[in-house]
DNA sequence: ATTAGCACTCTCTGGCTGTGAGTGCTAACG
DNA sequence: CGTTAGCACTCACAGCCAGAGAGTGCTAAT
């Protein structure tokens, strides 16, 4: 559906004040502020007219329009323009600490504070997912006795490591050749790929090495769940200071689902398949506690992989031009960061 | 000050209901629901005594009493009777997920949890204090080319690791050599220790090692940045549910609070010298927005050794009964945990 | 010392009213 | 026919008042 041009114009500048204001916007205060050289009465008409298409609505008789969950898609989709306010942006960027996180749950935390200072709403992370990362090398360390370290290396250049203990004691010289061995059947998998293939290998193979594929099994197992898809968040109370979270009742509500991370995970991991910014507007969020929110969500690579999603909750009632953009700038830094540590962690 | 004992028994039955109920409590409810052998009147003569006194006082002339501060301060030194009700606590013990993390972060998020759900204020534990964790052993692995993995193994179970990149190979005999030289030169100090003599080796030294050596106590000074003294907060939502928090204002200043856990760290740590439970009742607690709050502290241990704090964090109005069992019960168990994680780590 | 009784205080609730913002409709206008 | 001025109407909201209820403090009697 095609709106007449002055109408847009109308339902922008309507979105636009409320936006800024929060409050109900009249047709007078419409007239007053923009100048679209008609009167109060005409504007009226027009609004009427966009309440009548489902743009927009008013909570009382003699109240003024506020835009409806529909109001926002059509301005997102149609109407707002993403030209980067850079000197803006990045005035504000100076004032953020920014991320130089070199430990990965360090890093985590501090890019959900970032998009949360940055967005004034609550930033959202979630943790590279081990079973999507890239299987790079795996590393037997014969410890004091009987104990095995076993290292894992993948693609987002984590360094995960678990400690086993063997009944037998095995020469270094031996952990060596089975992990050389591992390398070149496992090469270039999927955390979760090469979990299956291990376990195929434990079927066929009846030799010394059983108990320790045995053991590797289990650590990889227990590497992923330990790591896999962790959610941080950050900045709660940010997203309190708009006044439409001002009641005790939604404000509990909230912080529920914010403790609840797994549905939260759900929720962000299903949002995004691909690359890309996507908003998510009040009901359009399958999540009840979440329908008087938007959620502005995006995801990090490392190589062409995606690894992640990231993201902002806030008000229906948010900036969202300056919000995709801090988005979409956090998603590209992540990336960025992400490819350097996994350069470093790569050896030779 | 020593109260005569019926004062006493009024005093501990205002507080008993107040606690329960919370509503200002009334001579005629006080005189109706326990049986002091007195009409109201001298109950109201009495308890005119104790606001005199300080231990309770009335938000407005018509309306009943509570306690102050000081009220509180008073039934839990000398009032407040803690026989370990087990029967009824070991039902509630049932109902709530047991703690089994194998991964210390874990371990960590799950006891915040543990402790909010039992207690229905917000639990915070305090991880280990690395630089407080003794020093048991080091140990040196060559990966792949010129990569050197640094294993720290501590008090409390923690295999903390680090990658290094080194100018030149090196061979792994020479690492053990190495690795058995600093145990037996840093054996059984605090990390904070080992790094202080590291540093003074460091300066005699002037050996093929000097470079490894350096990189090593580059890695020490991180895994005490990166581990030390974290904070877990679990259930915050668990503390809005009572009513004194049920004004937008004062859950903003408390989900604030929470978000600076650097502060929280201090005063928690700070709280506790030594074992044993302390609690910290509104207007005694330093900081300012946790004045309506009270704070129930403990510590946990390895061996002998305080290694961290953990506590719950709630209204004034709390069960100080059950909550300090709860958080006593759950430092000794963490305590026990942790034992056995020593044990597990610890090679030979 | 304890108690009964009573006046007094203060909060809380519900109803009532006036105000202001903003609409919807109608009739006039270009 | 689109636009505009004008006006009646609606509704939320703040302020005010009265009545009810809870509980105290004081006094006088036991």
């Amino acid at each position: 559906m095609e709106l007449e041009e002055r109408n847009k114009k109308v339902l922008q500048a309507v979105i636009d004040s409320y936006i800024a204001s929060g409050a109900p916007i009249g047709s007078s205060v419409l007239a007053k502020r923009f100048n679209f050289g008609v009167s109060s009465a005409t504007l009226r008409n027009i609004m009427a007219d966009l309440e009548e298409l489902g743009y927009l609505t008013h909570p009382h008789t003699s109240a003024g329009r506020i835009p409806t969950d529909q109001g926002y898609r059509y301005y997102i989709d149609s109407l707002i323009s993403i030209e980067n306010d850079s000197e803006e942006f990045d005035d504000q960027l100076r004032q953020v600490p920014q991320l130089h996180g070199d430990d990965l749950k360090i890093l985590m935390e501090e890019a959900s504070q970032f998009l949360a200072t940055l967005s004034h709403c609550a930033g959202v992370v979630v943790a590279p997912s081990e079973p999507e990362s890239i299987y790079k090398h795996i590393e037997f360390v014969r410890l004091r006795g009987r104990q095995v370290l076993i290292v894992f290396v993948t693609t987002t250049g984590i360094v995960q490591n678990k400690l086993i203990d063997l009944d037998e004691a095995i020469r270094q010289q031996d952990l060596n050749r089975f992990s050389t061995y591992l390398d070149e059947e496992l090469e270039h998998g999927t955390l979760s790929e090469v979990r299956q293939r291990l376990l195929k290998k434990l079927e066929e193979e009846k030799q010394v090495f059983v108990r320790l594929m045995e053991e590797t099994y289990r650590a990889s197992q227990e590497v992923q769940e330990q790591t896999s898809e962790k959610v941080y968040i950050g900045g709660t109370s940010q997203i309190f200071e708009s006044p439409e979270f001002a009641t005790v009742e939604k404000m509990k509500a909230l912080l529920r689902a914010f403790e609840d991370k797994y549905t939260l995970l759900k929720l962000l991991d299903r949002s995004v398949a691909a690359q890309g910014i996507k908003v998510f507007i009040g009901s359009e969020n399958p999540y009840f506690e979440m329908q008087e929110c938007s959620m502005v969500v995006g995801s990090y690579q490392v190589g062409n992989r995606v690894v992640g999603t990231l993201g902002v909750i806030g008000p229906t009632r948010m900036q969202y031009r300056q919000v995709i953009h801090v988005v979409d700038y956090t998603s590209r830094l992540l990336s960025k960061l992400l490819g350097e540590r996994f350069q470093r962690s790569i050896e030779r």
